[in-house]
Parts: C-alpha cells; sequence; structure tokens
DNA sequence: ACACTGACCTGCGAGC
DNA sequence: TGCTCGCAGGTCAGTG
C-alpha cells in the first residue's frame, strides 16, 4: 500500500525512465478511475510530453506542456513500463502509449486509485486541503501543538489524517508512535512537549529512512519496476508478532477504523 | 468544527 | 472441496 516513500520511489523511477516522452495514444479500460470526461482526459493528455515529476503528500503530479496529469495511487495502483505485444492483464486500467514505442500501464487491482487533469498554471499548496510535507520546516512541533489544540482523538488518528501532514498512512503512523514511545490510542490532547518533538522527528526520519530503502513491501506493493521494497526489514511493530527491543508481544488495536500494532512495554 | 460510518473494490485466508 | 464472511486501507461524502 504506497505511502508517501513508495510514492517518492514510483515518481523517481518514472522520471528515470518516461522524461521527455511524449503522449501518443490513450486507452481507458476503466472510465471510472478518470475524474475527468473521459473524451476530454484524452484530448487533453493526447501529444503532451512527460516533464516534470513532483509529489505532494501521497498524489503523483506529471508536469506536462500545458497542465499536469495527477495521480493518486490509493492501495495497489501500480505503474508498469511494457512493450505494446505484452498482454494486458485483468487488473490494467489505463494504457498510455509513449513516443518510444512503449507503453505505460496503470495497474491497479483493486481499482481504487484515480486520475485527474489540471490546467496550466494550477497551484498545488494547497491541494486537497493538504498538510504541510513532513521534510519542510513548517512541520515542527509548535505546528503540531497549535494543530492539535482542542482536539482529544488518538493520536494515531492525528497521524494519519493528510491535513496535519501530508502522506503519513497506516504502516508509517505505527512505525513513527513506536520509535517516539508512543501508545497509538493516546489522546493527542495528553502528549507532553517532548513527546511531540519525538513524533515530529521521527516522522522526518523514518520516511527519509524509508525513501533511502525504496519504500516497503507489506502483501502486494512493488514499484513501477516491479523493485521490491526493503523497508518491511526494519518495520519494527506493524505486521510484526513480537517487539524488536524487549521480545513483548506485540498488541494489535483497532483505531479509526484501522488496524494499530504497538509494543505494551514500550509504548506508553 | 469535530467525530463517526459507509462506500468504493478485489483477493485472500479463516471457519464451517 | 466449496461456500460465506471479514479484513485489508486512502479518501470522501453523508450524517449526527
Amino acid at each position: 500500500m504506497p505511502e508517501l516513500p513508495e510514492v517518492e520511489t514510483v515518481l523517481r523511477t518514472l522520471e528515470q525512465q518516461i522524461k521527455g516522452r511524449e503522449i501518443t495514444g490513450i486507452t481507458i479500460l476503466y472510465p471510472k478511475m478518470i475524474e475527468d470526461d473521459p473524451d476530454e482526459f484524452t484530448a487533453f493528455l493526447m501529444h503532451q510530453h512527460f516533464n516534470t515529476f513532483q509529489r505532494r503528500g501521497k498524489y503523483l503530479i506529471f508536469g506536462l506542456d500545458h497542465g499536469y496529469l495527477v495521480s493518486h495511487l490509493r492501495m495497489e495502483g501500480k505503474y508498469y513500463l511494457m512493450k505494446p505485444e505484452e498482454p494486458l492483464t485483468r487488473h490494467m486500467h489505463v494504457v498510455f502509449d509513449l513516443d518510444d514505442g512503449r507503453q505505460l500501464r496503470y495497474n491497479d487491482t483493486r481499482k481504487f486509485g484515480r486520475m485527474k487533469i489540471y490546467p496550466e498554471g494550477y497551484d498545488f499548496t494547497h491541494f486537497h486541503d493538504l498538510g504541510p510535507e513532513p521534510f519542510d520546516d513548517a512541520f515542527n512541533a509548535d505546528y503540531m501543538h497549535a494543530y492539535k489544540k482542542g482536539r482529544k482523538c488518538p493520536v494515531k488518528e492525528l497521524m494519519l489524517e493528510q491535513s496535519f501532514v501530508a502522506g503519513v498512512g497506516n504502516i508509517y503512523a505505527d512505525e513513527i508512535l513506536a520509535a517516539s514511545h508512543v501508545r497509538p490510542g493516546r489522546s493527542c490532547a495528553r502528549l507532553t512537549r517532548k513527546e511531540e518533538e519525538a513524533i515530529v522527528r521521527n516522522t522526518r526520519e523514518i520516511l527519509a529512512e524509508a525513501i533511502r530503502c525504496g519504500g516497503t513491501t507489506i502483501r502486494t506493493y512493488t514499484s513501477s519496476l516491479g523493485v521490491t521494497g526493503r523497508f518491511q526489514l526494519y518495520c519494527s511493530v506493524h505486521m510484526q508478532k513480537t517487539c524488536r527491543v524487549c521480545g513483548s508481544e506485540i498488541k494489535v488495536k483497532w483505531i479509526g477504523g484501522r488496524s494499530s500494532y504497538y509494543c505494551p512495554h514500550c509504548q506508553k
């Protein structure tokens, strides 16, 4: 399931592979994936080039000659570069023909991913009410303290709010809280200043480390070239049975509609 | 404004 | 073996 580090990895891989390529054809096999009228989507993109590659939260933003193509992979979205003669499989929903004869194919088992076009000059700063990027200076302990003011929800829910910090999903939220020695069910109103500082610091460090590893592979995620992420080797609580530090049994708790893994001994 | 729930999807594994 | 059911999870719309 792609979170910020996986999206970043996909982006960098695609930049190496398709930068400068022209879209010479588009086949939409599952129209609900496109948030625009499919004909307008196709007409807009035809003969434009993939020029720039940006990320905002978990959104991929492809800069074209005149406008943008934005893609969200949601849970299982993947891009593959293939030859036209290779067979289409049942989960390939959008195919872009490129001017070098290859095809960029969007594959999504659960059809949750979405694509949308945006006009030239569109400002993505406040896109979808996204909060600061974790590596931005604006994401700091003062900001966190001000953001959570008046809130009482479990800190895990806060970590998953894209308007708080952009790009953190279920896996990394668990890892960040484990590294910060804070239980996911703790009310965000009861965090100490030191804990807020630790959460901010660990958000940066863990995401940066995951990007260095090329993302996480849990269940079905692989990046666009089928590169397998290595971060699962370093997961300390998510999907684990015992704590790497103290050997305690990892607990699973249902918080905010998602399973949350934590060590009852190391996390307070 | 915040909190909570269901919808969107398909594959997989558990239980019967 | 074959069926049903619950779970996986990012985002958004709808309701309280």
